[in-house]
DNA sequence: ATCTAGCTTTACGTTAACGTAAACGTTAGG
DNA sequence: CCTAACGTTTACGTTAACGTAAAGCTAGAT
């Protein structure tokens, strides 16, 4: 199934602006078809703008996501370039490691201080 | 030990420019004292900073990482401020718990990036 | 005394990621 | 036919998080 969407639909369904749609088009990170000056977005436009917000989420740069949807897609190339390739996956996933260590701590630090506010609220406890 | 760091000290331990820290300064995340003009870094801004620092990496800004500081230290206030610091706490913890599940994601489409760039690279594998 | 190295303040510049507004085309409904 | 609703392009505005440069103070070395 082909499915087409308006810019409006997208917008909605991941609530962000049509703006926001545009100036991603506008920086390359998605390509909808033409209805007549009209933008229709594929489904493959779809699952891109999904990796995008999901790549904001974690802090990265839109360039930054940008990469790493090209990474999924890269399977073509000669050996130099697939070993490159390979070297920034690689280094990518090193970045990402470090941030699920920052939000280990993170979150012990959290509890720890919810822990606080409730001794704090409850004095009188076992 | 009350051990004092000067700005370079703590500039070049976390990699960052002097400026940073007096832009850090200016935005009320780090209270250096003062010898005489010159600013001296107790512990408490060092540990301020590395936890600015970690927030960066997970992509907060720095007037999140802020409120986040200022919950690790908040033990006072009465009932009410209480419960509004405690809503606080969880909903942080929620969006660090969304982070997470983003990460895994991502982490498990770079290992699949991987695998096809080692697929690609050596055709001839059992 | 002078010079240098490191600190200071002040202030303007820069980049990413959009927001906002103006001006215009087009298509469905009354 | 007119307008209301959505789409388009163009272009200037905004915010966060610093970078960069100018101008000056000060303590130690030469």
């Amino acid at each position: 199934m082909t499915t087409a969407y308006s810019i409006r639909d997208l917008a909605q369904e991941f609530s962000v602006t049509t703006r926001t749609l545009r100036f991603y088009e506008e920086k390359g990170l998605l390509k909808p078809s033409r209805n007549k000056q009209t933008r229709s977005y594929s489904n493959a436009d779809r699952t891109r703008l999904r990796l995008i917000l999901r790549g904001k989420r974690l802090g990265l740069s839109l360039e930054e996501s940008s990469d790493i949807i090209l990474m999924y897609k890269s399977t073509s190339g000669n050996q130099q370039q697939l070993e490159r390739l390979l070297d920034k996956i690689r280094e990518k996933r090193q970045q990402l490691l470090q941030q699920q260590e920052d939000l280990k701590l993170m979150l012990a630090d959290l509890q720890d201080s919810e822990a606080r506010c409730l001794a704090a609220l409850n004095p009188t406890h076992p």
